[in-house]
DNA sequence: AATACATATGAACGATTGCTCATATGTTCA
DNA sequence: TGAACATATGAGCAATCGTTCATATGTATT
């Protein structure tokens, strides 16, 4: 009734709502952690982690496998690296990339493990 | 010239190529994969989940916190269901939501600290 | 230098996303 | 049962995303 605050007022639990807004990092933490995130969530993307998981590719490769076109992959790419999921190396004409570091790596795994781990059998239903 | 696997027959690198290829999930894996990533892939999914990190919250503290309204949390609170990144006990009127697992706990640290490692004062240039 | 090749990048367009608004569902209390 | 409250959900709209197309950059090879 008295403020925009209403809620305040009412069902919030205060003790915990106190200490989890206490320990809430800065806002440019959740939303650099949620740009590096969103790299992930792209099945495109998420194949291409997956193919250079264990062994370095060039572009023209990734093209080749997933038959799709170099601008595209290479579009990909240049988001992967941006967010340091990637890294590369210049050869010749070809740019050879792979995973970053094992953060990376142990976030692909770790993803996989729990849409694994649950199935996806009841998930729309 | 001959074909559309032009490339097939220039820079692929065929060792690799065929590793990679062969290591390649299953289509309905990276796309499961992406579709749970793309969840923690919003600033505001990824404050939830900070928030929900060591305590349960129920949806009026997590809007109250976040200053936005019940409706949007809620739509939120949805799809961290959908893919299990939540769980959630319901108590009243209220419902309260914890992660739901460790996987999800690992995921969120492990992106943390990689966002954190390298800072982000040199991403944009 | 000229050509061919491998990759990168800007613009544009359809598809998807995240919010708001309105309303439905489900719970408590009188 | 009816009123108040907490949460869930469908529709709609502006903003963002992922692709394609056209073209630029950079590296061998002749």
């Amino acid at each position: 009734m008295e403020d925009i605050s209403l809620c305040l007022h009412r069902c919030v639990h205060k003790e915990n709502a106190e200490k989890a807004a206490a320990s809430l990092p800065d806002v440019s933490v959740s939303n650099n952690t949620a740009e590096f995130f969103k790299v992930f969530g792209d099945p495109t993307r998420i194949k291409i982690l997956y193919l250079i998981k264990e062994h370095e590719l060039c572009v023209c490769d990734i093209s080749y496998i997933l038959d799709m076109s170099q601008s595209s992959i290479s579009h990909q790419l240049s988001m992967l690296k941006r967010e340091r999921i990637v890294r590369f190396r210049k050869s010749g004409k070809s740019v050879f990339y792979s995973l970053d570091d094992d953060h990376v790596r142990s976030i692909l795994e770790t993803g996989t493990e729990h849409i694994t781990e649950y199935g996806e059998a009841n998930k729309n239903g």
